[in-house]
DNA sequence: AACTCGGGGCA
DNA sequence: TGCCCAGAGTT
């Protein structure tokens, strides 16, 4: 495992290669970023987006959702995977925060994750985003890249990790860390083809060395 | 821990 | 056309 300060190093380069890093859903209001975040599981930001374009325009509370039948709710996000679930989850969410939350979007994690569709990572990512309360929300990318460069050990499971970069990173610098990562493992440290050739951070990262010596050896083979 | 839900994007 | 993308919930 990478030390504290090996850790702030890579994250300060991560910095470097993404200074925009934020969080691509849009939204206005918590809400709003409640509602994108449930959608966005399982898929891209980037899909939810043109998506929620639309679906903003016309729900505005949780009573909007509320007053359509499910179906419709459903064909207003069908390019999406899991719409028919994901639509359910919206409807029961909005019930849920008119009866117990005043209608308001909760600003505790747990809380959150008491809602239908919120897990764990979508929780972190609405308190961290929508009420600035310093969380990692472990993604697969952040998942992946620490597991790669070694900010935790291989077989932690999703809690282990995050509870792993909570110890090693400053407080004021989880929710940042959680953009950049994923901005990180998004566009250059990808599940598929990671482009270890031009990583700033290679000679740290076990798993690149790793990846390189078996890229040479299956072109040993090959001749 | 493994499985299921799912359409869009891309090769 | 078939693989890849990427969380929550259930068993």
């Amino acid at each position: 495992m990478l030390t504290k300060q090996q850790i702030r190093y890579c994250l300060d380069k991560m910095g470097e290669m993404f200074p925009d890093a934020h969080c691509e859903l849009v939204h206005k209001n918590p809400f709003e970023l409640l509602i994108a975040v449930v959608l966005s599981a399982q898929c891209t930001d980037a899909l939810v987006n043109k998506v929620t374009k639309h679906l903003f325009e016309k729900y505005k509370t949780p009573e909007d959702y509320l007053a359509v039948p499910l179906e419709e709710l459903q064909q207003d996000i069908r390019s999406i995977g899991l719409y028919r679930n994901k639509a359910k989850n919206i409807q029961k969410l909005c019930a849920i925060l008119l009866e117990n939350y005043n209608g308001e979007v909760p600003n505790d994690r747990d809380e959150l994750m008491k809602l239908p569709g919120v897990g764990r990572k979508t929780a972190n990512v609405v308190v961290s985003v929508a009420f600035g309360v310093p969380a990692i929300a472990v993604d697969t990318h952040v998942e992946r890249v620490s597991k790669r460069l070694g900010f935790c050990r291989w077989k932690d499971s999703v809690l282990e990790v995050e509870e792993t970069l909570m110890r090693k990173i400053p407080k004021e610098e989880w929710s940042i860390t959680h953009h950049r990562m994923i901005f990180f493992g998004r566009y250059h440290c990808k599940a598929q083809a990671p482009q270890c050739d031009r990583c700033p951070l290679f000679d740290l990262c076990r798993e690149g060395k790793k990846r390189m010596r078996q890229r040479g050896e299956s072109r040993a083979r090959a001749k």
